[in-house]
DNA sequence: GCTTTATTGTGTATTTTTTACACATTCGAA
DNA sequence: TTCGAATGTGTAAAAAATACACAATAAAGC
């Protein structure tokens, strides 16, 4: 980031750059944007939100939620913004994830792009879905996308999978009460694997952060299940310090 | 990212683009920068490889490896062309991190930067080292660094403190041959505790992917420890698969 | 070469965690 | 009332993590 402009003073050791504006001037530019990977969780199956690409190439296939970053824009905000335009909800558990950056991913020229994946409750904002273009999609379905999104979803989808089992992201995803069979399943959507029912439910008993609400579910065609809610406070006041060497 | 160019047709339900490139003309483009955590294990201490920034606002502080991205160059090129610029080495570990876009993180305005982190092994180039404003800085003594630096660098520890548990990254930092002695040093810099020394040789001895080579260190000042080479291969065909919910 | 010093190398008992596995109970539906 | 389907629960075995102490070795100094 050296150079050599008439703007440089003089120091006994080194030139420093004076005039910062006249510097970053001089930095390439490329076009940047966001992409949004919105999971749900329906009929036991793991979703991600999906707009038909408005790309002739792409004719037919499915992309995620992106935009531009905009002028002075945080990357954080601009996904909260994509989000907040397309779903309504504000508050919503939000993490980048990585960027990507292969010259052809956009047929229209350089583009890089930023995935964030996001987690959210399809029952609470699903009335806001009325854009035809908008679809939840079954994530194992997937197989072909608009641009590099099938490759971002598939890192985001492993992303989740790691993510899922050292945070209780899993609960965004989920209504605010539940039972410990939809909790399960919810786990074995995203792991894509069975689990072991007795424990699945001794572990996250001993780890205490389940509340017994004293209510069981409703409209079930069998024995309805207790439901829980999730003890965020607890769960943040004693966030483990990981120590485990293990590979 | 829908817009209403003449370069659209109509199409049974959607007005689809046909001049990419026309659409990305569009886009908003901002500065781009490859920032990279250059980390090292000497004389027993954790190291970041800094340069002195030659900015005058942050005259006296340090900064980690940075360089524009240039047109057309992936991310992971742009980092592997600093790094190969400062230490001469290719084939060096290498992972995106984090991005960084706080509109104020740089001085002269909006510039957003992609964090990566490397892991090198200090003895293997250190004679290429010649410029007088590099120099290997003791991690837990860095408290300020320019622009969001230290932000960076801390966020980058964690990112290093937890990915070491999980994957084998420490052996990029020592020698080929190394000590049970040097590698527990190494994890305690990294992870800024003290082990067990006989649970931690226990631990890697049931990993099996140390090999014995038959020597032992010499020009130390006691018993000398025997040698062991990581084996890359092994690992590499038994990773493991992740499951074990803990939060 | 003898002693001192510092570090290597090793094992076991205890606790904790993980895993595998089966049956009685409850509610809704017919 | 019966049937079907899912809930709720416990224990034994195996594996992993932890705490902890002492003899063996090589270098350095005398």
């Amino acid at each position: 980031m050296r150079n050599n402009t008439t703007d440089m003073i003089q120091s006994p050791e080194h030139d420093l750059v004076v005039d910062h504006i006249k510097l970053v001037d001089t930095y390439p530019k490329v076009p940047l944007t966001v992409d949004c990977v919105l999971f749900g969780f329906e009929e036991n199956e793991l979703k991600v939100l999906c707009i038909r690409s408005d790309l002739k190439v792409f004719d037919g296939l499915w992309s995620v939620l992106g935009d531009n970053v905009l002028d002075q824009e945080e990357l954080d905000d601009a996904a909260n913004r994509i989000l907040k335009q397309r779903t309504g909800m504000d508050d919503v558990y939000l993490e980048q994830v990585h960027s990507f950056s292969h010259p052809n991913r956009h047929p229209g020229g350089r583009v890089i792009t930023v995935a964030y994946c996001s987690l959210i409750n399809i029952q609470h904002h699903q009335l806001k879905i009325l854009d035809h273009e908008l679809h939840w999609h079954n994530v194992q379905s997937l197989n072909q996308m608009a641009f590099d999104h099938f490759e971002i979803l598939t890192y985001c989808l492993q992303w989740l999978q790691k993510r899922i089992q050292e945070h209780p992201l899993g609960f965004n995803l989920l209504p605010e009460k539940f039972s410990m069979r939809e909790l399960q399943n919810l786990y074995e959507a995203i792991l894509n694997r069975q689990l072991d029912r007795r424990n699945f439910r001794k572990k996250f008993a001993s780890m205490g952060f389940l509340i017994d609400v004293n209510e069981i579910e409703t409209d079930v065609p069998h024995r309805p299940g207790k439901l829980y809610k999730f003890n965020f406070d607890k769960y943040e006041k004693s966030k483990r310090n990981w120590i485990g060497i293990d590979f």
